[in-house]
DNA sequence: ACAGAATCAAATTAT
DNA sequence: TTGATTCTGT
């Protein structure tokens, strides 16, 4: 057993009823989880069938599984469900579909799938309002709202095409036997709440739950958990309020506030001993949160010295942030004797890598990249991923346009158009459409050789993939596709030169044994394989050795990871906190806005809790925005951070008020604050 | 049908 | 500045 304090022990051993871990930046969340699973296995003998882990992204599952190896044994801790809430639905999805009218085969459609679904919904080219439309669809879905509730609400909130369009998307998954990612947890939900036989088969199931980051769960989640847990509402819930940051994407604060209300036998336990940071760390993360309004009252400590002083610079513009960020972080590295993989660079949004990227190269620096565009959005790889989808399940149209169009085979525009007109007309998908009789009268010989070519081709591999028991192995059968699609040809072919070509084909190279490397974990062949890739976002290879680099990453993309020493660049008013563009800044609704400045000052916090030893904020000047040159002003929070331009601490009175901030502020643009260190 | 040229829009965060 | 889409000629 793993040593724990008073208020971690407490945790892992309360078992009367529902229970709520606030547990602060850094105290231990991961050892308490792992920890009560290893107790419930171990003390308590349940079965590790029993146990239900969830999180929300799939690095967290692996590390959290990881652990709980190294605690329990391979062989014990084999049975227990580590996933993320995604992956659950698919299974709970995939063992149900026919409770839905879902094929076992259902397609997973991708963010960028769902857009050129919409879009072709609305018939507009406008990319902003197709994102707009998306989104305000995701939040219903989110809320669990179906489109009739939905068309209620947009009454009031004014979002009544939406409300259309919402009617016409869920028709047009249906016809494709696709969900989108929101439906992996809201139909499953819908099934739970509405069928007392299913509800109770998982009921049974799930003896214990325990949930990872619980402020990020939004309304269709907690309604989930509730479902999953019933009556007997044995579960533990960990979250830390403060570090909520993912209210744009549904996530409710509220069910923090909820869980009290609706469990009212709910145990509460708050962690707040931190195991990580300096004392000058913590103190300034405590004093930005504490500019919130606060759920619950907790204040991080921690046994550690006083530290190193935070750093605060001032920058002319990026390119220098980038460069002097670089400079500094190579020398602290030398003077410290550490390694690369010890510092990480953060910051608010993807685009701000890009600069550091090439101030990191010109210094021969090794760094990973997290967040951002990922692996499995790349066009080769999506390209790959439509023929197997395609094979798997031949009513994804989205899947069928891509791989009938690449490579080039003769099948264009005009024969699509034609196929299209037929399937709507049938009610049929594009597959079925292709091998109608009637396509002779309505396309030219040559396209209609091109598309029984390519449906032929389909159904060759639909047959070798599914051939049980003996089965080919799945192995072989991607060796061949690859082949067969002469997709290595098509990529000398296409790319602008062959470096990139080259590039693009280790991609697929990558993807190929990555593939084979899971495809013994799914026994059903093809079909476990392509639903679980449509959920993984990141390469999870970091797994084997990690390379001792830099680590960049996006604060998002931090929340979980510690560094000894930490560089969060772009710390202005307008980024950090992000305040949308120029144009909608106008404050019409003071309460919207404050919530959104309340989440990027969260942001902020989970930025420099990611620290232990050192902290380094840096703040440009000017910046380039929006193919514009901006000025920029130091972002409120170094001030609430009890810090003033140049990184000193200041006394409370001068935190507080704001007349002093602008103060400091003007003090600031007028003298020429230089670089420190 | 397709490849290269020309034009045009663009910027939060991500399962 | 890039990157993606549309246009144009074969």
């Amino acid at each position: 057993m793993i040593p724990l304090n008073e208020a971690q022990q407490q945790a892992v051993r309360y078992l009367d009823g529902p229970c709520l871990v606030l547990a602060g930046a850094g105290s231990g969340k991961t050892r308490v989880i792992t920890g009560k699973i290893a107790y419930l296995v171990q003390e308590r003998g349940y079965s590790p069938r029993q146990i239900y882990a969830l999180t929300f992204t799939n690095k967290a599952a692996l590390e959290m599984a990881h652990r709980l190896e190294s605690l329990l044994g391979r062989s014990r801790a084999r049975g227990i469900t580590i996933s993320t809430f995604h992956s659950l639905g698919v299974r709970i999805l995939r063992e149900e579909a026919q409770e839905l009218g879902l094929k076992k085969t259902f397609s997973i459609l991708d963010s960028q799938d769902a857009m050129g679904l919409i879009q072709e919904i609305v018939q507009t080219t406008d990319k902003a309002r197709i994102k707009h439309l998306m989104h305000v669809i995701s939040l219903w879905k989110n809320a669990a709202l179906d489109p009739d509730e939905a068309a209620a609400v947009a009454n009031q909130t004014g979002e009544v095409d939406a409300s259309r369009v919402y009617y016409s998307y869920q028709a047009t998954l249906k016809a494709y036997q696709a969900v989108d990612f929101d439906d992996l947890i809201l139909l499953p939900l819908r099934l739970l709440s509405s069928n007392p036989v299913v509800r109770a088969r998982w009921q049974s199931r799930v003896r214990y739950l325990l949930v990872d980051e619980y402020q990020d769960t939004n309304a269709c989640q907690y309604q989930l958990l509730r479902e999953l847990t019933g009556e007997r509402a044995m579960f533990t819930a960990v979250g830390d309020d403060d570090q909520a940051i993912y209210g744009w994407r549904g996530a409710t604060i509220e069910n923090l506030a909820k869980l009290q209300q609706d469990y009212p036998n709910l145990h509460l336990i708050k962690l707040e001993q931190n195991y990580r940071s300096s004392q000058t760390i913590l103190n300034a993360a405590n004093k930005v949160i504490q500019a919130n309004p606060k759920l619950f009252d907790k204040k991080l400590w921690s046994e550690h010295g006083v530290g190193e002083p935070i750093t605060v610079t001032r920058m002319d513009d990026e390119h220098m942030e980038a460069k002097s960020v670089a400079v500094r972080l190579s020398a602290a590295r030398f003077e410290k004797q550490a390694n690369w993989k010890d510092f990480a660079i953060l910051y608010r949004s993807n685009q701000q890598a890009r600069v550091i990227e090439q101030a990191l190269r010109e210094l021969r620096i090794p760094y990973t990249i997290s967040g951002g565009q990922s692996f499995f959005e790349k066009q080769e790889i999506r390209d790959l991923l439509a023929y197997l989808r395609l094979i798997v399940n031949d009513e994804d149209d989205p899947a069928f346009i891509r791989a009938a169009t690449t490579p080039r085979r003769g099948i264009g525009q005009a024969s699509l158009q034609v196929l299209g007109e037929l399937a709507g007309k049938l009610q049929v998908s594009l597959m079925r459409a292709a091998q109608h009789e009637d396509l002779k009268d309505l396309l030219q010989p040559r396209q209609l050789e091109a598309l029984r070519g390519f449906v032929s081709f389909v159904q060759h591999y639909q047959k070798r993939a599914d051939m049980p028991p003996d089965r080919e192995p799945v192995e072989k059968l991607l060796d061949n596709l690859l082949s067969d699609i002469g997709y290595e040809n098509h990529l000398f072919d296409t790319a602008p030169d062959d470096r990139s070509a080259q590039a693009r084909w280790q991609n697929v190279l990558d993807l190929m044994d990555w593939l084979k490397s899971r495809a013994a974990e799914h026994e059903d062949g093809l079909v476990g394989l392509v639903q679980h890739i449509s959920l993984v976002t990141m390469l999870e290879r970091q797994q084997d050795e990690e390379p001792d680099a830099v680590k960049l990453s996006t604060l998002h993309a931090s929340k979980g990871l510690e560094f000894p020493h930490v560089y969060l660049i772009g710390v202005e008013e307008g980024l950090l906190p992000h305040l949308g563009r120029e144009d909608d800044l106008t404050v019409d609704d003071a309460q919207a806005l404050a919530n959104r400045i309340q989440e990027e000052r969260r942001l902020m916090y989970v930025g420099i809790t990611r620290a232990q030893r050192s902290l380094h904020l840096t703040w440009c000047a000017r910046r380039r925005r929006a193919r514009q040159e901006r000025v920029c002003e130091i972002s409120r929070f170094v001030a609430e951070m009890g810090l003033n331009a140049a990184g000193n601490e200041v006394s409370e009175q001068e935190v507080i008020s704001p007349a002093k901030r602008l103060d400091m502020l003007k003090n600031l643009l007028a003298s020429k604050q230089k670089v420190r260190g």
